[in-house]
DNA sequence: TCTACCATGTAATCTGTTACATGATTGC
DNA sequence: GCAATCATGTAACAGATTACATGGTAGA
């Protein structure tokens, strides 16, 4: 469970709870990692019972309390042999948009057009960011700053690539004008 | 199960058959995608019986007989159907190297950039196959050819990031020779 | 008033990974 | 001789997603 390696790590940095623990990857990691609320509740509590984190509850006015999570001696061994250890795993990868996007020849380029022009608002946003994150990250670990960068450059990359695409695409169209329906499919390899 | 519509999608194209589909996944779409056989052939059998796919047993010498799937009618329009329709869901994303880079302050800077030098190694070796895809897509379908870009483009990034990131953790390493242990611990947010 | 955010949790379901199973051929 | 590639499949397990469940506060 790699979930449990990424948090132990985090909470080398500082205690943290559930819900701030989704908040932070998504802000500093969510171009390398993403994760849904559903897997870190039950994950820190298996955490617990094994002895590799403590709790304390903390209430707050006005808001729902927090269970903030320490780690513990054990919870810092295990993840320094889980660090030294261990033969890479292989990537998991799975973006819905570009899956459509390779299919986009059997669908009207307009709605092409329209579903790119969506990814570009998107990561337009993203890349405010994780520019934040970069400023904000400049001075601290190494690794985290050189992280942030990535983070900046990926998207960078991303967002010349969809407005390149937007603007092959929209060339493409014009160069077809008159003609409808599906362009000639190409020998698979 | 995107797994099932982008075999559809694959299968507008030409007939395959279940190990074609894999390497087919990994040679043109690995950037984006990744994929295991123990999840292409109980596709493909369920697709079978629900209508989407034909299948033809294809003997051949000295090599094992193959399984050559069709799309159907019914098929097209429940790729059609997928391809129209359809909030986006989330990307999927989860790279074991990454989460480790962004802990490798809480071990040793000589491992550290063994263990990129193992990537820069695995991504020169990408980018020669990105590259070769990009020419063999070069006059085919615009969408595929830009998605072939997208890999050349997202290679040499990749590249080029773990390249500098080696360089600053050098530089860091010779600033704070004859030091040990760990860094500073950043306040995270 | 409605949406978003804060904050936790569980259960059912869906997906993905790994190991087991088999076995011939090609190239180093 | 050994590793890689071709080629299919299944079963057990691990991991991820979604919906259900609850409920207060802040801002548009």
């Amino acid at each position: 469970m790699s979930v449990k390696y990424a948090i132990l790590g985090l909470l080398h940095y500082k205690d943290m709870h559930g819900y701030k623990i989704k908040k932070h990857i998504e802000q500093n990691f969510g171009h390398m990692w993403t994760i849904n609320h559903g897997q870190i509740y039950p994950a820190l509590k298996k955490m617990e019972d094994e002895g590799l984190v403590t709790v304390t509850r903390v209430d707050q006015e006005g808001r729902p309390s927090r269970k903030v999570y320490s780690i513990s001696e054990k919870g810092m061994h295990t993840f320094r042999s889980w660090l030294e250890s261990d033969p890479e795993k292989n990537m998991l990868l799975r973006d819905p948009f570009l899956t459509r996007f390779v299919f986009f020849g059997f669908g009207s380029k307009e709605r092409a057009l329209e579903i790119i022009g969506e990814q570009i608002k998107l990561y337009e946003k993203y890349l405010k960011k994780r520019q934040d994150n970069l400023v904000r990250w400049q001075r601290q670990d190494i690794y985290v700053r050189l992280i942030a960068e990535l983070g900046v450059r990926l998207n960078e990359m991303f967002l010349s690539w969809l407005r390149y695409a937007y603007h092959e695409i929209s060339k493409d169209m014009e160069k077809t004008r008159g003609e409808q329906g599906q362009q000639a499919l190409g020998g698979l390899t």
